[in-house]
DNA sequence: GGTTGACCTTCCAGTTACTGGAAGGTTTAG
DNA sequence: CTAAACCTTCCAGTAACTGGAAGGTCAACC
């Protein structure tokens, strides 16, 4: 299976999957006698792995832990577990400084007349002196 | 003003405001004799414009626009609240993913045993073939 | 046999928004 | 006089890729 079957198959682009191989995030790949990557379904199945967890928001380096994980044969699933439900929990934080944020943007546009002239509430709002 | 007080008084740090200043986001402060930056009250403005607008989720690109804006008085409100309106959306949007993402992550961790064993749903998931 | 197009390889550079640190000049307090 | 605390510039590194150059390979078509 070469690079752009790999790609198609896992759901990562063929310039990532060279790119996490460089870094030691996947094994490397067999070759052929041409020198093409030539990849095995272990191999595919971290690069779906690593896909997916990064879709749900694990770092590069928290996926270096994941994978660790997923190769272990004496994992505890506790353990992976924790890093699910704190990654939970880091996405709730985002989320409620995204709010916050959305909130003040929501109050400023409110008190922007929001015409045709250049009176503006929300760029008095934000260079104001206090 | 030296730097340090305007990091101070913008809540930038100063390598933050060398920085801006190197990119052309915010106005070449006067020098001192000795060649140390010195800060007027306006482009203190700025200084506090840019930080208070990178705290509500502008990228420094579109602080570009919006120190342009704030500093046009030929501008029109309306232009202004139109960016920040935007902006909403697009922090709507980015927690709508992010909730996505820790739908995931939940259905996921409560599939999982979180025992001693190696058994792990996660990690079955996270790699499984489909 | 030649050529075209789609693969593949490596390596270098750019992106975003800073941050850290080196090397060196200035100012202020003791 | 010296030590701390400023200031300056410039270079490098971070995260996680992405784009592109330069060049090798392979399959199909005429």
């Amino acid at each position: 299976m070469n690079i752009s079957q790999a790609a198609k198959a896992s759901g990562l682009s063929a310039k990532t999957i060279r790119y996490y191989e460089s870094i030691g995030l996947i094994s490397e790949p067999a070759r052929s006698e041409n020198g093409y990557r030539s990849y095995s379904n272990g191999l595919l199945g971290e690069l779906r792995f690593v896909h997916r967890a990064r879709e749900v928001g694990f770092s590069v380096q928290e996926c270096r832990e994941l994978v660790d994980l997923y190769r272990d044969q004496r994992r505890r699933s506790a353990h992976v577990r924790d890093l699910v439900l704190e990654k939970c929990d880091d996405i709730e934080q985002r989320i409620g400084q995204l709010r916050t944020m959305q909130q003040v943007l929501l109050g400023l546009a409110q008190r922007c007349n929001g015409d045709e002239g250049p009176e503006c509430a929300i760029l008095d709002e934000l260079g104001r002196a206090d």
